[in-house]
DNA sequence: ACTGTTGGTTCAATGACCGAACCTACAGTG
DNA sequence: CACTGTAGGTTCGGTCATTGAACCAACAGT
């Protein structure tokens, strides 16, 4: 791996996260996978990765348990990913790193996310201000934000331009012929 | 950059994030920062880091202004990395990733963070469960837990061993010669 | 028979990473 | 002065991950 996985002799709980998802590509395919995506072509649209690398990336995420393989269609036999509770734990240092990217380095938010059963935005850590608790993952209502293109190329963005809740899959809607 | 630094057409705060600080070693020079490490040798023999990509995560951290490169002494001239307002902001983020990785991939802790002014260990989010605030770095203390090597090779996880507060810069003890 | 969809694998080229060696500037010692 | 040591790098060849394009396989629909 580019990243090379082995961060040999180092102590830390930090350095043991990113041998699991310090490679390129995939904290966004964990990303995705939180955002509802979950089959093999939806990822690599709304990714842009190489195919190759998609694969090996899905592998190594379901070794670990982040992901889960499961088979949706008997025939022709098709599988989707499906985010664990280990995959979904990694929710709130995603969220970190997109706080402080946005913060830092983006004008105009992108993305809110609100606790969908009172609307409220979700505070610093991820926890709804208004009810004080931690809010389940499919409880977090994700709503496009103005920092957004409006008209992206790939059918997996224009399905996250509607609101939904996290874990959630997205809907592709199949082109319209006219 | 083996991560490759361009995540193009990713209109996400994350892939901005990760942009910055997604290549490899490029969190874990953060992190050593954060816990006040703060030159170019002592980076260098705690990470294991090959010297050409140190010198290059420091000055692309640097460029974005996630370090800053201050002269400590003139002559010979000598310039030590310290952390930033910005870089210091990356905190609840590396300290969730370590969070999720001590979780799930590590037995015993290998270090605790606490609230210096009262001693209590912080919450999942970095906050001080007691006061029910967040607690600023430099009133973090971090103390070695059970899971640490208590006789490491490096003068700088030697160092590491007593317990610290964030930012504040580690004393690397001289050899002594007996 | 032909075309399209899904989910991959294979391959050559590129480029990042690695480790070792080298370099510069200075301080201290004899 | 010559020699040694320290701090902070740069340079270089070899290796390994990433990239993008091409190919493949199983099946559905027409």
């Amino acid at each position: 791996m580019a990243l090379g996985k082995d961060y040999a002799r180092q102590e830390c709980s930090i350095a043991r996260a990113l041998e699991i998802v310090g490679e390129r590509w995939t904290l966004l395919v964990m990303r995705d996978a939180l955002y509802g995506v979950r089959r093999y072509n939806d990822f690599l649209v709304h990714l842009g990765i190489p195919r190759a690398v998609l694969a090996s990336r899905l592998q190594t995420l379901t070794e670990h348990g982040l992901l889960a393989k499961r088979r949706y269609q008997q025939s022709p036999p098709r599988d989707e990913y499906v985010v664990t509770d280990r995959g979904a734990a990694l929710w709130p240092a995603l969220r970190a790193l997109g706080q402080w990217g946005r913060e830092h380095f983006d004008s105009d938010p992108l993305r809110y996310f609100r606790h969908a059963d009172c609307g409220t935005e979700l505070g610093p850590y991820g926890e709804c201000p208004a009810c004080g608790t931690a809010v389940p993952l499919p409880d977090v209502e994700m709503v496009p934000g103005p920092g957004l293109d409006p008209d992206p190329a790939d059918p997996v963005s224009r399905a996250l331009l509607k609101p939904k809740r996290l874990l959630q899959p997205v809907h592709i809607e199949t082109e319209p012929a006219a």
